[in-house]
RNA sequence: GGCCACGUGGCGGAAUGGUUACGCAGAGGAUUGCAAAUCCUUGUAUCCCAGUUCGAUUCUGGGCGUGGCCUCCA
């Protein structure tokens, strides 16, 4: 009953997921570049994959799930940020590697089990080449050293494209080292003031893609349950990780299942550095709660585009606000008609309708409801700070605690005497200040905006 | 050109071979000094054409439209 379904980018349908080993889920996410700030677009695979995540340990315990992403902390745009602004390398990867893990933070992402850094595996990197020159898959050029794509007959499987196609499109780099413009960059050399390691090929740096093979490998093993990453990975990244590691290690697949989280857009085009219409996730920290982007993020299914708008973020809010009334520190096991949506391809749109529904429960005075809705917002990596915490960190503050209850005492004061030009004032007063006041019989609260 | 995804009310967004969730916004009412919050009631949608079917928004084919990938990209 408590199956699990996802959508496997390799079959293009949804199948029921079966872990290789039920006491060690492996799932494996490819992390950042760290050579610029992260922008929304970066947020939402790390908000859809942490909730696989939290569900996969939900189902199959706390300690049976081994998360891996990695961190690229060497790349050609790394050296390009570097030199465009004027910092070291690691100065550069240092500090956006710690703007990353803040705004991981930020968002309630769960740490991943392992986060390893492509610097720290060179070795295996140049193993990885070695085995794949030795198994004739791979090739020497100048110093450089390239997959040979033609060599493995399922490339193209995981994206759908032909090799020949891929050549005729001709949007391939081409150099007249590689011997077909379809093949791959493993291991590249490094002019003296870039970032190098002594190789067997010369002083160089290995390609994007073998970074990943490798530390999957070193930490997953050579074939895993889950692999996932954004839309944009699928070709060329993910298909060239698949032809390195099944050919060196010559297995049948990398990882059964291959999931992809769609783009996130601005009016429809996708968020990119390029078009310059990004918006960092830092810069959302002043204005909102980082549980406000995540339940937007997941107010739509992970596959589909995300139009980024304001009041996708105001709704959010709105919505958590009224949810937090039901906040508790303790939680308790979901129903299955809430639960089973998650395991239907994380259908977090229809969990969330759901929760709405126990909200309308709860607010007519359901305990249950409210318990259920407040363990369902957890298990979405909601709820992390207690009602009062949400309450007071809601917007700057202008006024403290005392001196809003002293300007409401004075308010009814001024009910009382019907005074209702100055209670007004002091209501639109509080207004301004973001606080909001509920008159009830013989009670008047308040809350922050 | 090849491949892929998508087209549901004012907006966002699920599901489904037969009654079209859910949220926001809107309308009417209760309540209130007026509000807010809450409660009750409520209108509005499946891109077009053909086929299969007793019945299609759902399946099939065609068309139109939008976006993506084919180069680095989450």
């Amino acid at each position: 009953m408590s199956n699990l379904y996802l959508y496997n980018t390799l079959s293009r349908s949804k199948e029921l997921f079966i872990p290789e080993n039920r006491d060690n889920v492996r799932l494996y996410v490819c992390g950042p570049t760290v050579y610029d700030f992260p922008h929304v677009g970066n947020a939402r695979p790390l908000i859809v994959f942490d909730v696989l995540f939290r569900l996969l340990k939900e189902i199959y315990g706390a300690n049976k799930v081994t998360y891996v992403r990695n961190i690229t902390d060497v790349d050609d745009k790394i050296i390009e940020s570097s030199q465009k602004n004027n910092i070291s390398i690691e100065e550069l990867t240092t500090k956006v590697t710690k703007d990353f893990h803040d705004d991981c933070h930020y968002l309630n992402c769960l740490e991943p089990t392992i986060e390893p850094k492509a610097t720290q595996h060179i070795k295996e990197m140049i193993e990885l080449t070695k085995t794949l020159i030795q198994k004739e898959f791979a090739y020497i050029k100048n110093s450089h050293v390239y997959f040979e794509v033609s060599k493995f007959s399922s490339y193209g499987k995981l994206s759908n494209k032909k090799i020949s196609e891929l050549i005729a499109g001709a949007r391939v780099e081409i150099t007249e080292e590689k011997k077909s413009p379809a093949d791959f960059v493993l291991w590249k050399p490094s002019d003296s003031n870039e970032p190098g390691w002594d190789s067997p090929w010369g002083r160089g740096r290995p390609g994007w893609h073998l970074e990943c093979s490798a530390m999957s490998e070193k930490y997953l093993g050579k074939e895993f349950d889950i692999h996932a990453g954004g839309l944009d990975l699928i070709f060329p990244h993910h298909e060239n990780e698949i032809a390195q590691s099944v050919c060196a290690n010559e297995t049948k697949k990398l990882a059964n299942f291959w999931m992809h989280n769609g783009y996130v857009t601005v009016n429809k085009d996708k968020m990119s550095k390029s078009l310059n219409n990004f918006i960092t996730i830092n810069e959302l920290k002043k204005t909102y709660d980082g549980q406000v982007i995540r339940l937007a993020m997941l107010s739509s299914n992970y596959k589909q585009p995300f139009d980024w708008n304001d009041k996708i973020l105001t709704d959010s809010y709105k919505t958590l606000n009224k949810w937090y009334e039901f906040y508790s520190d303790t939680s308790c096991p979901l129903e299955e008609n809430l639960a089973k949506w998650l395991r239907d391809d994380l259908n977090t749109p229809q969990y969330i309708s759901e929760v709405h529904k126990l909200y309308d429960e709860a607010i007519k005075g359901s305990k249950d409801a409210g318990k259920q809705l407040s363990s369902a917002c957890k298990l979405l990596g909601l709820f992390d700070k207690d009602f009062n915490t949400w309450n007071k960190n809601k917007i700057n503050k202008s006024l403290t605690d005392s001196e809003i209850e002293n300007l409401i005492k004075e308010r009814n004061l001024a009910r009382n005497n019907k005074d209702f030009k100055k209670s007004d004032e002091i209501r639109g007063l509080l207004n301004d200040k973001g606080v909001v006041i509920e008159d009830s019989q013989n009670k008047t609260t308040w809350k922050y905006k």
